[in-house]
RNA sequence: GCCCCCUUCGUCUAGUGGUUAGGACGCAAGAUUUUCAUUCUUGAAACAGGAGUUCGAUUCUCCUAGGGGGUGCCA
């Protein structure tokens, strides 16, 4: 039996879970998934100046929106601090480490000189011990090889050789004794038996030098696969302009998990021609061969298609609970036209058939039902006036009322039926009559097909809007 | 500065020495239509540049340019 494949999601909980980070969550899950593996997740809260509570709840809150669920309960980083300072200590003892102690000025200068030389930055302390004196204010380094290179071998980048005269002395443990990052992800992953680190290229570099750990410490090492990063539309780094929002903020937006996972996918990893590929198929098929190499732009465009796409072939059932998820929320203040307070949910629930033909987000498809919860008299915009002033609407908005209040069944077929027959009877194109009901029943010239509004709307409130307009 | 990575239509990409360089989004035009959207059809649109290697390069090598990342007692 082979060896189980383990990878994690890694974030460090500065801010909200980001779109770049979203998809190497993505990734991470897909590739555990696909090859009967497990996914863990841990914070990385080693800086606890820079960490926050809020922004744990956040990425939590991203990733189980995301639907990434992790396959054991999240690791803090901060919790395994002994064990850090444990594996420091038996570098030291091994001779992997040194206590150095440099005031910022000397460090700055040792840093230009090295930077003159071409080489990475040494440090005090790395040939002869540090005076007792500077004992309780050292850091702890690793004593980096200078001679030779560190080759990775990079599921996605291929192999990268760099020379280690490159890489420098990093610190393993600071001056108040705790661990750095550099330290606590290598014993981390060890200790948490990951077979495939899969994160950002940003970490490339540091990845030589994490090898270089695990060497020292004689650990063997995961399987690497460096993935590009996402930039914004414009090439640049992603940044709030263009997209790099929490993932709550997509939620907001009206994005359903599907479709952000589907576009996500695509989003520098491929198979073959394939652009729809739910998450059945995103299990089957992922594999660390069809990442590429280079960055991809993030764009809202695609998004949206994908987001169509999952919005319309949803079920009622997924649909209505992911709606129900939305508007407890209640975050969409800015972005829908009226109060969420006002939308009833068995009537959305009821009309969603067609309702989700038409919306590439939740957002616009609680807009699109916008109709459905306003009340006489409707608000009514200009072009929406216009078609209710020409000649002769009053005369055909009365006759189909009447015939309206005559229906014997309430159905979409009766419905067409009788406004066919209103149409040929009185010799009209049907294109005089739509319009004018249109406005009447939704205030608006754009809505869902004039038969289905009619019908959602119900007998007793067609009637009334249709009243309204006559008499005004 | 030094090190590393990247470069196919506007965007996401397929391609792995010989293809009319394919698909998708978006865009344009047309069809359908009661509006909008959908759907359908058609169209415009790419191998960053330069040297090699080769009978033949989008594909292999090198250089240049451009972009990105690293170079922290951040992760």
């Amino acid at each position: 039996m082979s060896q189980p494949i383990i990878t994690r999601f890694a974030p460090s909980p500065t801010g909200y879970l980001h779109i770049g980070g979203a998809r190497t969550a993505l990734f991470n899950w897909a590739f555990a998934k696909s090859q009967g593996g497990q996914f863990l997740l841990r914070i990385e809260d080693t800086d606890k100046a820079r960490s926050t509570s809020d922004a744990i709840a956040a990425i939590l809150k991203g990733m189980d929106w995301l639907g990434l669920k992790a396959d054991a309960e999240p690791v803090f980083q901060s919790k395994q601090k002994d064990r850090h300072v444990e594996v420091a200590e038996q570098l030291l003892a091994n001779g992997y480490a040194y206590r150095s102690f440099a005031t910022d000025e000397e460090i700055e200068e040792i840093r230009n000189k090295a930077r003159a030389d071409g080489v990475a930055a040494r440090y005090p302390g790395r040939d002869e011990p540090i005076a007792d004196e500077f004992l309780d204010r050292c850091v702890l380094r690793f004593k980096a090889p200078i001679e030779g290179e560190t080759k990775i071998s990079d599921q996605v980048q291929g192999d990268v050789v760099i020379r280690n005269d490159q890489l420098d002395d990093l610190v393993l443990l600071r001056s108040d004794g705790s661990p750095t990052y550099m330290l606590a992800v290598v014993v981390d992953d060890h200790d948490m038996g990951i077979t495939h680190v899969i994160r950002g290229d940003d970490h490339l570099t540091n990845c030589a030098k994490q090898i270089q750990i695990y060497n020292a410490l004689q650990w063997d090492l995961p399987v690497f696969a460096h993935i590009p990063l996402i930039h914004g539309s414009d090439g640049a780094k992603l940044s709030k302009r263009h997209g790099a929002l929490g993932a709550e903020a997509y939620k907001a937006m009206g994005y359903l998990p599907e479709g952000m996972r589907n576009y996500l996918a695509k989003l520098g990893w491929s198979h073959g021609d394939d652009e729809i590929i739910p998450t059945d198929k995103l299990i089957e098929w992922f594999d660390l061969a069809g990442i590429n190499k280079a960055p991809a732009r993030f764009d809202m465009a695609k998004l949206d298609h994908f987001n169509g796409h999952y919005v319309s072939t949803s079920s009622d059932d997924d649909l209505l609970s992911s709606l129900k998820s939305l508007i407890e929320d209640n975050v969409f203040t800015p972005e829908l036209s009226y109060s969420s307070k006002l939308i009833d949910l068995d009537v959305l629930s009821s009309n969603l058939s067609f309702l989700k033909e038409r919306s590439k987000t939740l957002i616009e498809l609680l807009e699109t039902a916008a109709y459905l919860f306003k009340s006489v008299p409707l608000e009514m915009d200009a072009k929406a006036e216009k078609a209710l002033n020409k000649d002769g609407v009053t005369d055909i908005l009365e006759g189909v009322c009447s015939k309206f209040t005559d229906l014997q069944q309430w159905n979409r077929d009766e419905i067409e039926g009788l406004l066919k027959d209103y149409a040929s009877e009185h010799d009209l194109k049907f294109g005089k009559i739509a319009p004018p009901l249109r406005s009447a029943l939704t205030g608006s010239m754009v809505s869902p097909g004039i038969y289905d509004v009619i019908h959602s709307l119900g007998r007793d409130e067609v009637l009334k809007r249709l009243q309204e307009v006559i008499k005004a």
